[in-house]
DNA sequence: ATTATATTAGAACAACCGTTCTTTTATATC
DNA sequence: GATATAAAAGAACGGTTGTTCTAATATAAT
């Protein structure tokens, strides 16, 4: 009882095709028809299952109403964040402005769902230019999705300017005694010891977005 | 004649809301009382101008058959993409079956917007395991989301079976007489070279996501 | 085999709902 | 005002559609 029917799941399968197709859900007797059932009352029976189980929603005498419930309830909505720059070596990272904040003066956005940023504010997002970060595991043409904050806790991976480098990298930074430790990401690789005053946190890495094809 | 009526507009707002609220269209009863509209003939004209102009479109003798035409930011451009299982080296790549496809019957779904998929159909997602990925600069822990296709094109990032040494990995596939080229996505690092025989396609990479914070 | 439970069948009811028709009222154009 | 067009009102027809009831069949457990 635990797994849904085969017809159940046709019919799951079924209203999704249907209200995609035509823009409204399907009827009990267009399920019927469409999943090969051969009576109305087989329909409401595995339909009854079906909202037991919590796959969907009906609204009784309410012809046609059928409503699919998504996996991920309080769905999501969507986040316009600006790509307001690049990061490279011996570059300095542009840190946001009230300009380029503004998203419609963003030179491009990107768009990510809220499963991505949950809920996180003071998003941007720098496009990497050059291999300077292979260490991070983060390749040229990547995108990463920062936040714009000056502390960050000890693990987390974030943007840290060396000064007297001049450089920008994106590491994770442990606060140790009198020193600072920034770690690569991958992990066979040794890490790095700075003086605290030679770093300054740019923003934290919530995410890294690589479109291949 | 070239704006909508005080009406018209009242009707397609409160369609709208109704849909979001409830999942299927109204009635033209519904939009009656709704709209405060006093009798059906006059939904039913307005319907019919509101469908001339192109803000929805009707399917006649259908209960409930109104579909909106504008779309709705934020329903048509994103896309639900079932997170299937794990990519792991010494496993198989978990291809998708019609029960799997489902994404309602999907373990877990990864919400993406429409600009990373860039409309294509046929994708789902891994969360890679381990480390084995690394020369692909894949961390363990990223999601990788891929279209299930068994040709790629010359250069393209794919995920690739090989059968002799029972391992899945990610490579940039080169056909080359004889032989076939696996080229790391690290260009620092040395190609390998298999036989045509062994390497099996299971889809291309279209993008890698990961989650640092 | 027997019993209990799950599923399927078929039919019929009653309300739902799109459509259409005629009549009335409003708005514009001259 | 006269006329034409647009919009609304009200009612009725008929197919649609969710529901429900009874009976039959399948499946599983003992």
């Amino acid at each position: 009882m635990k797994v849904l029917s085969i017809k159940q799941q046709c019919i799951i399968d079924f209203i999704h095709r249907f209200l995609g197709d035509r823009g409204y859900p399907p009827t009990v007797r267009d399920i019927l028809s469409g999943c090969g059932i051969s009576s109305t009352s087989v329909v409401a029976y595995n339909l009854a299952i079906l909202e037991k189980k919590g796959y969907l929603s009906r609204h009784p005498e309410i012809s046609r109403g059928i409503e699919l419930l998504t996996r991920t309830p309080g769905s999501s909505s969507r986040v316009q964040v600006p790509i307001i720059g690049q990061i490279a070596a011996g570059e300095a990272i542009p840190v946001p402005t009230p300009d380029t904040w503004d998203v419609t003066a963003a030179a491009d956005t990107l768009e990510v769902t809220e499963d991505l940023t949950r809920g996180k504010g003071g998003l941007y997002a720098l496009k990497v230019k050059g291999l300077s970060m292979v260490d991070a595991l983060i390749n040229d043409g990547d995108i990463v999705l920062m936040q714009h904050v000056s502390v960050v806790e000890n693990g987390e991976m974030a943007a840290v300017w060396l000064k007297s480098e001049k450089e920008a990298t994106l590491k994770k930074v442990y606060v140790e005694p009198g020193r600072i430790r920034l770690q690569p990401a991958n992990s066979q690789m040794q890490p790095i010891y700075v003086e605290p005053d030679n770093v300054e946190i740019q923003g934290r890495v919530i995410a890294v977005i690589r479109q291949v094809a």
